[in-house]
DNA sequence: GATGTCACG
DNA sequence: ACGTACGTGACATCA
């Protein structure tokens, strides 16, 4: 046995570390005597724990608010058979504390253990939800944090280690890199030991600071429950992945590198020697006689996107508009930088995060965004090209399966109506209208065109952003005038819809800046943009919605066909016979109310890959694996 | 590390 | 009194 400690609180907290196999048995009954929940959190070779390498962890620790343990797995059968009784204790017994548990901790320890993943999270609390559901924002957004440092520091002692950061300056001392260090770092290192089983301490004592805190602060247990289902459920997707087209990637990866190659060169005739430098191209386009009037929120000279559209005389997606004669350079720079952001951000990014089985495994960070929404990394598949079916055409339905597409109808809008009781909305929307032309028509009178349709449009998603005449201008293009009358006309119409923003800001004024969502998450303001109130507020109501449905697919036994949530959209995959029937179920459970308002599905069935979704009918055949041998063109 | 850009809902 | 477009992740460049 070893024996390291803690500092934390002026106190030197005991840290043992079983070196032989007979020392477990001290360990056992330890753990035995244990009466509260007791944290567990894992080391490992680095953050790839779904590369399918089950040696990826190196360590499991344990503690209560007084002791840590740690059980060094790599030391042989004897210590996982040890963490593995350890762990079966604890959930038949007084249960687990985890930190990050249900994204990092349990699928890691699943993999490494075999211990169902489903039985890991029943008896568990990952102090990272609770965490957000206490104070969603990060550090850097005057929140508390979510990581163990700013929580430790807030909750239990400003003055603890900050465990990661001083390892990983421990790892440069030894002349090793962050990525390497969790790796190489021998596992007696003082450091290390001792730093581990702070891990746990603090988690322990975390666990009940923050429960207290939830009590205090009125947040429902409902809803922390609800959680860590979401948590659980979207864990099953992460282990599970992605399948990837291995050689379509690999083609791909390489036309995008020709291609930017291409036009590289030509924007280098033209002086410009760094692709990702606004400042160059600017620089270079004004020397050839055009006039870059717009600025950044810095002060620079502005390039981007749709300046540079402007003078290739383009629009956003790249149709001609026959307006000027196109710049060649902002031409060239366009198709350079596109294909270079496809190539590094997407094709050369899925096939660097490759397991050992051909998938990737995207992390799902369930309540990322301070409105609660969810977001996906490394890599980020929820923001893959739309417009283009060829990047997420790498993406495949398992063998003999086809990609289903679910998504809600109009989901943010809908919500808006339940939530501020819109009466003419809710009206519209149970005749089955399209809400757009419904309030273009009662704006602009029974006459209007695509054109006021498009502005109404505009303005419904501008007031749940909390934007003005001036952006509803800048996005449309309309004369200003026409755009003050209309949206004076939206709130005429729908007068709810600002008594409603109006409420939630008072209520948040008396609430300490915080406004409560519907299902009782608390939503920070910012003091200077308390107009956000009802984006928070319809955003968060709908990515509940989007966890509320995930949870009734699970009941309805459809989590093994899952692959991933995208905001307002889930992703499956299930065989082709039953694909339509998986779909419509999926689409069910879609399907609900809200305060009278019906919520609605569409679900879309596509062929072998992701891509097939999003090409036209008669391309469908020429490039996706299923239309083919279905010998379907249409 | 800050800034700018670009991809999504 | 007035007006404010919301939420993300990833990459390249530059200080």
């Amino acid at each position: 046995m070893r024996h390291y400690t803690f500092p934390l609180l002026g106190r030197e907290f005991p840290v043992s570390t079983p070196e032989r196999p007979e020392d477990l048995a001290h360990f056992i009954a330890w753990l035995s005597r244990q009466t509260q929940p007791v944290a567990v959190d894992s080391e490992t070779h680095g953050l790839d724990i779904l590369s399918g390498d089950p040696e990826y962890v190196r360590m499991v620790q344990f503690g209560s608010q007084e002791e840590a343990w740690n059980i060094p797995t790599e030391l042989g059968m004897s210590f996982k058979e040890a963490a593995r009784t350890a762990l079966w204790m604890l959930i038949d017994g007084v249960g687990i504390t985890g930190h990050n548990w249900a994204a990092f901790d349990a699928p890691a320890l699943h993999v490494h253990l075999g211990i169902p993943y489903d039985d890991l999270c029943k008896n568990a609390v990952d102090t990272m939800l609770c965490s957000k559901l206490v104070d969603p924002r990060a550090v850097q957004e005057g929140g508390i944090g979510s990581s163990l440092k700013p929580l430790s520091d807030h909750y239990i002692d400003p003055t603890a280690a900050d465990t990661q950061g001083d390892l990983t300056a421990v790892f440069r001392s030894l002349g090793l890199t962050k990525a390497v260090g969790f790796s190489r770092i021998d596992l007696w290192h003082p450091i290390y030991q001792s730093y581990g089983g702070g891990d746990v301490l603090l988690t322990a004592r975390l666990r009940p600071k923050l429960e207290n805190k939830l009590r205090l602060l009125g947040v429902p247990q409902r809803l922390v429950d609800y959680e860590h289902e979401v948590a659980r459920i979207c864990g099953h997707m992460q282990i599970r992945g992605l399948l990837l087209d291995q050689d379509y990637t690999r083609r791909l990866a390489d036309e995008l590198g020709e291609e930017e190659a291409t036009q590289t060169a030509i924007v280098r005739t033209y002086g410009v020697e760094k692709l990702g430098s606004p400042a160059q191209i600017a620089e270079a386009l004004i020397g050839m006689g055009e006039s870059l009037t717009e600025r950044t929120a810095g002060g620079a000279v502005k390039a981007d996107k749709s300046v540079l559209s402007a003078l290739a005389d383009m629009d956003l997606y790249g149709n001609r508009l026959h307006v000027r004669t196109p710049n060649p350079l902002a031409v060239a720079v366009i198709k350079a930088k596109r294909a270079g952001k496809w190539k590094s951000a997407y094709a050369d990014n899925f096939l660097t995060s490759l397991d050992r089985n051909g998938r990737i495994h995207p992390g799902i960070r369930t309540m990322q965004a301070r409105t609660g929404r969810m977001s996906v990394t490394n890599p980020a598949v929820q923001t893959l090209p739309s417009g283009d079916w060829k990047i997420r055409r790498c993406f495949l339905a398992e063998p003999g399966e086809r990609i289903i597409s679910v998504d809600f109808q109009a989901v943010e809008l809908r919500v808006l109506a339940a939530l501020a009781g819109v009466k003419r909305m809710k009206e519209a929307i149970s005749l089955g209208r399209d809400l757009h032309s419904f309030t273009a028509e009662l704006v602009f009178g029974p006459d209007f065109t695509p054109k006021h349709r498009k502005i109404s449009k505009a303005i419904g998603f501008g007031v749940v952003y909390g934007g003005g005449a001036a952006t509803i201008q800048r996005q449309t293009g309309a004369p200003m005038e026409e755009v003050k009358r209309a949206v004076a006309a939206y709130h005429r119409t729908y007068p709810e819809v600002r008594r409603a923003a109006n409420r939630w800001q008072r209520e948040a004024f008396s609430n300490g800046m915080v406004t409560t969502s519907v299902t009782g998450r608390r939503l920070p303001l910012d003091r200077d943009r308390t107009y956000a109130v009802t984006n928070y507020q319809v955003q968060s109501a709908a990515r509940d919605c989007l966890g509320q449905a995930l949870i009734n697919m699970e009941e309805a036994g459809l989590l093994p066909y899952l692959r991933l949530p995208v905001h307002d959209e889930v992703i499956a995959s299930a065989p082709a016979r039953e694909a339509d029937d998986i779909g419509r179920a999926i689409g069910k459970c879609m399907t609900f109310d809200l305060f009278g308002v019906p919520i609605e599905s569409d679900p879309e069935v596509g062929g072998r890959s992701w891509g097939s979704l999003y090409l036209p009918d008669d391309q469908r055949a020429a490039h996706d694996e299923w239309y083919a041998n279905a010998g379907l063109a249409t």
